[in-house]
DNA sequence: AATGAATGAGGGTTCATTCAT
DNA sequence: AATGAATGAACCCTCATTCAT
């Protein structure tokens, strides 16, 4: 039921490499992600910044030109990279998971997400940050998965549910509640930062629950 | 099923009003509410306080000797005036529902946490903010919803189960699992700092929800 | 050769009890005088003065208008108070002493500038600091010395020089030579605000050495 | 009798060069020294500092962290580079002197000394300033002039009153009688800022002085 | 490309002073 | 006479950013 594939959890990752970078400049990036995700953006100093990627503070400027600049470079993938390739990642999956049931892809879809959940911890910790003092953020980053996944997933689960599989709820609810739910699993461990969940195991109590949970209302 | 009890939303107005305050350090006190939860702790100027509340900056520190002091006073009920008066809150009702079903357990609780959630949406992005730079605040607020809550609640669960109507898993677990929905479900509304949430037909729906998800698992 | 009269040293304390001032300005006062001594003018705040006099921060301003106010009012007995009445104690002890020879005319003279300097050492402590920054307040101390004293004692020193008593120096040299002597002798207990000094046995000491030192050139 | 070799009095601003310190850095720290001694420490703020130095207030926290930092920066070589050089100039001169008498060695110290003093108004106006808010700082520097000169110079002494020619007190007591009587001397030039002291010519009246003062008991 | 000295606006905080009570 | 809440200017210091090297 579990798997071990690396979907997307690195996509970020990758994506400080892609990127025309000499080695300073990714250690700075590097650095305003750990910095920015553990004491915020506002209370990040540029210093703070230029010491830990052991590199000059005129150098954190060479490249981005303000610490904004530093921001919108991490955040930047998120839209670019990150949620495009999820769509894609589901789409082939699609195909493969053509004929299983609605808990084999709630299993795939519960492990997905919480593995790339538990390997961007500090990616999220900034957003959510972010999100707070900037509340359209949350929109867009909303509005972005909504367009890349939901459009992607909904068809699915529109064959599960004229299967009887699945509770007859809109697909964005039904997405929002199964976000809620492994969100709701993960959050301490991104709270915390601290890697202290065995994903394969709290994937199967999520889906034992969500699978009841969103079963067929006539069922009980 | 949704009631419209009062009970702890604004345990946390009051304790603005129980101080000795001028009426001058109240407004201080209300303007950083407003805006360490919608611009951060550290990007609240004491001068944009300071307008805010229509005061001298001067005055901004008569009560509270530093910024930081602000910030607590303004966590510290959350310690000594909500979270006990939560227990409060569970207790009286274990006398009234005694006999009532776990539904309706469950439609008392959910339905009282979302009007907490929503009515301290301010508070919340607050604690949210600071918990993402002092993982520690985490533990304190969780520990304390813990001992007061769980205490209180486990015996109640423990009914439900031997009655057959919650699934066997520990009190924690089923909690948190419950928080997690309820959070997942007002999240928007507190991270958008928007009231746009029908509190009681979203009772009814997250309660559809749980209680298929808590049902044992021989039934299905 | 010593002598235990009370001279001068306390005109100053004196001066505290004779003005119109209620026991609450008084308190102002005398904690003004040990937190300009101990910590200085600049470094000692209002709210400072007003915690050691046990006294509302308003009180502070009731009799003078400034902190600058208080200072002048610390200072202002020195020109007023403490000079005139050093120059009538001299004169008296010029009847007294009429027959006797230098080295008691010095004897009473170090002891006398002893016990004040002594008695005085927190005002003595605010002058130095006031006259590093001010340094025409050091002209205006000497000169009223140096008109009070110098104009009363010259008459005498000549007696003494036309006797052969006494090198045949200017008079105001001579007495800034004991003045440097007697302050030397006891600015560490100034600067340290401790009486360690046995004032009766530095004396004796003190003579000694101006005798030899003020005696005519022709001795040796 | 007196010399006009120039010992220590500018080891003190040789130190300002020594440092690994930009031009604009020992602008400010020569603006730090004139203004500390003029208004004192407290009086002085940065602002001042940066517009003496024609430097802008960031650079005068470039090198040392805090307004103290920088007066420790002006205060440090005294202990560093000061007290040590005058040990030294006195072994020198231990050698060269050593079949002079009592009256030429003092000359030397007197001499010495007292251009020590005039050279070094300004930083000597701000021991005195600090030594009275910090009496633990007189402590110190004594000791170390303590330290450093009387054990160089109580052997010498200790020849001269062997000779007959030096009253019989403990070394320290004459030194403390020396140093009182060059101070007393300097100490309105110092106080005032203003050189109006010809050295050798009050070098001449300090040892004819001093030289009766400290003669044999025996001689009168 | 990389450095780090320099900048000056703005930060949090303290202060002397005022005034309604 | 006495209080202490209120003021806002000024304080010390940090910051993001620039630029000559």
């Amino acid at each position: 039921m579990t798997q071990s594939r690396q979907p997307v959890e690195d996509a970020f990752a990758a994506s400080l490499h892609t990127d025309d970078l000499t080695d300073k400049q990714r250690a700075v990036l590097t650095a305003c992600l750990t910095l920015f995700s553990h004491k915020g953006f506002d209370a990040t100093s540029t210093k703070d910044i230029a010491q830990l990627a052991h590199v000059s503070e005129g150098t954190v400027y060479k490249k981005y030109r303000s610490k904004q600049g530093l921001l919108d470079a991490l955040l930047a993938p998120l839209a670019t990279v990150v949620v495009p390739r999820l769509a894609k990642e589901f789409m082939g999956e699609v195909v493969r998971n053509d004929s299983t049931d609605f808990r084999a892809f709630l299993a795939f879809i519960v492990h997905d997400r919480m593995t790339f959940a538990l390997s961007n911890r500090q990616l999220i910790r900034i957003v959510i940050s972010r999100v707070l003092s900037n509340p359209q953020l949350l929109t867009t980053v909303l509005s972005q998965f909504s367009d890349a996944i939901t459009e992607t997933i909904e068809p699915i689960l529109k064959r599960y549910q004229q299967a009887g599989q699945l509770v007859d709820w809109p697909a964005t609810k039904i997405m929002r509640t199964i976000a809620s739910t492994v969100f709701g699993t993960v959050m301490p461990s991104i709270l915390l930062d601290a890697a202290t969940v065995d994903i394969d195991f709290a994937t199967d109590e999520v889906v034992d629950f969500l699978a009841k949970g969103l079963s067929p209302a006539g069922r009980h």
